[in-house]
DNA sequence: ATGAAAGCGCTAACAG
DNA sequence: CTGTTAGCGCTTTCAT
């Protein structure tokens, strides 16, 4: 690889003036100028950022922290961190910690060696929130969809997805179709922040969900559909049922399919997240859609910014709302 | 952050012998050892792996370029590699391409200004080949799934999943079942490989596939779906139907459904991938697993070799074999 | 066994 | 406008 020596040797000036040429903050001939970039050119020269980083304390790298991205939502926003930093110049370091403590703290621990410039931290409640104080104080960082209680435990920025309004839509929507007993397949206790404004909406409305019809799951297609199965063999059986979340919304789909329950004039079908699957499902799901895109790169600015004006880190938290797609599988109550 | 120069200042030694413990390529007399570590403790040092790396020209960093992690297939494998990386003390810098030219050449553009130490790209064909001309050769590379028809395109060593064979294993499932008339549903073109073997498979016992039974889909559940709706409502209707990926044939279980025809009984399924989702369908699927796991850490070990050992860089290529995974989708032909 | 000094490739004053 | 100098944090001869 040539250096900046090299090109200021070919072009016959000092190191000094190739830096200014390329950082264009000092004023340069324009003959120089353009006797650097040929020599540029020729020796197909890429400043080294390892070096330029040394110096100034800025390496355009920084590392984002998630669980696993076997979770097409992590998937999906990791998809959008790497192009939002590439815009910017920036390249992201995957850490994935299988929500392992111990694997968090390592790759922590081999952060620390390396100079980044900045830390998001996915999906992680308070039993992670030890570990953060072991991340040195002068490093931004922000934190995605926190999974505690409340939001006073880190004193860092978060961004989370409000998950709270996403069940209280899902409520509202069936509500105003007209459903009274409705059925919910929930995973525990990933989801008790939509299960929470769910039940709000039907409180506000006075409507009351037996608990027999909460059902805990795992987020899986499979779950989904043995637990639809139960709710739907019910003597009294609801006309709507919601899912936590899509893959589950399918099962549901499935489980209702099998037992020639016609979707969406007997039984209506609400699902979370937009999963690219909901819209390719025989009868295409009535979701409500995470922003997955604008979540990511609202951590991304976010943490940019907060690497840019260090002085002014805030520590608050920026809700983002998702929002209702009305596709087929939701219908009035006949 | 403290430096070598605190650490030493702290224990009252130089800097050189500071590192000699660290490294510990020299002797060095316990007592010093001793006194030098506590400083370290105290002063929570950690290395500046950038400032090491401009010095030795290793930065314990490589590159991943892959098309998109919203394919479960690259999802799980990149989970795989970046554990396998952390495993080594390395970390990964994960760039997504989105099967964009232009994006890829971005990616590799940024990064020849970071001193990485090797670079996995996966997942590319002919059409990239102009665009790895553009890699520094002094750069380890080693390429992961290559698309091209034959391999002798570059001169680098490739990591590849036997695709071939695992359509020939999906041939000779359902022949040994009995089956002789077979559909196939078909990503274009990038399953070509799989289609290739299960034909090859074919030819060998002497069997045809009428072009009307092989159609085009994308690879979406949805997608699936659809074409096997059509296959199925022919009037000559195939015994087995074989998908070359799991969502699609999990269409397929749902067309099926839909028609009312029993599976494994009146159709047996058959998919390529073992995806979470085929074990979680009402009725599993049975699939041709790829070796997701063994293949990331292939790719990293591979890499992490040549980067050790540079003067024999071969440029050979591995086939990572497929293997069968029966469960409940695919029975006699009666 | 430990220290002194040079240098990896770059930037940032400061001089001229 | 351009060159000189110093130094980011580390490793590595080479002396001592």
């Amino acid at each position: 690889m040539a250096t900046l020596e090299d090109v200021a040797r070919l072009s016959g000036v000092t190191k000094s003036t190739v830096s200014n040429v390329i950082s264009g903050k000092a004023a340069v001939r324009e003959k120089t100028r353009s006797r650097v970039m040929a020599a540029i050119d020729e020796l197909d020269y890429h400043p080294n950022l390892a070096a330029r980083g040394l110096k100034k304390g800025k390496t355009l790298l920084f590392a984002v922290l998630v669980p696993t991205l076997q979770n097409p939502f992590y998937a999906k926003v990791m998809d959008v961190i790497t192009q939002a930093a590439l815009d910017h110049s920036y390249h992201v370091i995957l850490c994935t910690t299988n929500r392992d403590l111990r694997l968090a703290h390592q790759h922590l621990q081999e952060l620390s060696s390396r100079s980044i410039d900045g830390l998001i931290v996915m999906s992680i409640g308070t039993e992670f929130a030890q570990m953060l104080n072991s991340i040195p104080k002068d490093l931004p960082v922000v934190i995605g969809d926190w999974q505690g209680e409340t939001y006073n435990v880190p004193h860092l920025p978060v961004i989370d997805i409000d998950f709270h309004t996403a069940g209280l839509i899902a409520a509202n929507t069936l509500l105003d179709l007209g459903h009274r007993r409705i059925g919910v397949i929930l995973e525990q206790p990933a989801h008790l922040k939509r299960l929470g404004g769910f039940l709000s909406g039907m409180t506000q409305r006075h409507i009351t969900i037996p608990p027999g019809l909460i059902r805990a799951a795992d987020p899986t297609l499979h779950s989904g559909y043995t637990q639809a199965l139960e709710l739907l063999q019910n003597e009294q059986r609801p006309t709507a049922i919601f899912a936590t979340n899509d893959l589950m919304a399918i099962g549901v789909l499935e489980a209702a399919t099998q037992l020639g329950i016609n979707v969406p004039q007997n039984l209506s079908i609400i699902g979370i997240d937009d999963i690219e699957e909901t819209s390719y499902t025989r009868i295409p799901l009535t979701t409500i859609a995470l922003p997955k895109v604008a979540y990511g790169m609202t951590l991304v600015e976010h943490l940019l910014h907060t690497i840019e004006h260090p002085e002014r880190q805030d520590a608050n938290t920026i809700l983002m709302r998702p929002r209702l797609i009305t596709r087929a599988s939701t219908g009035p109550n006949l």
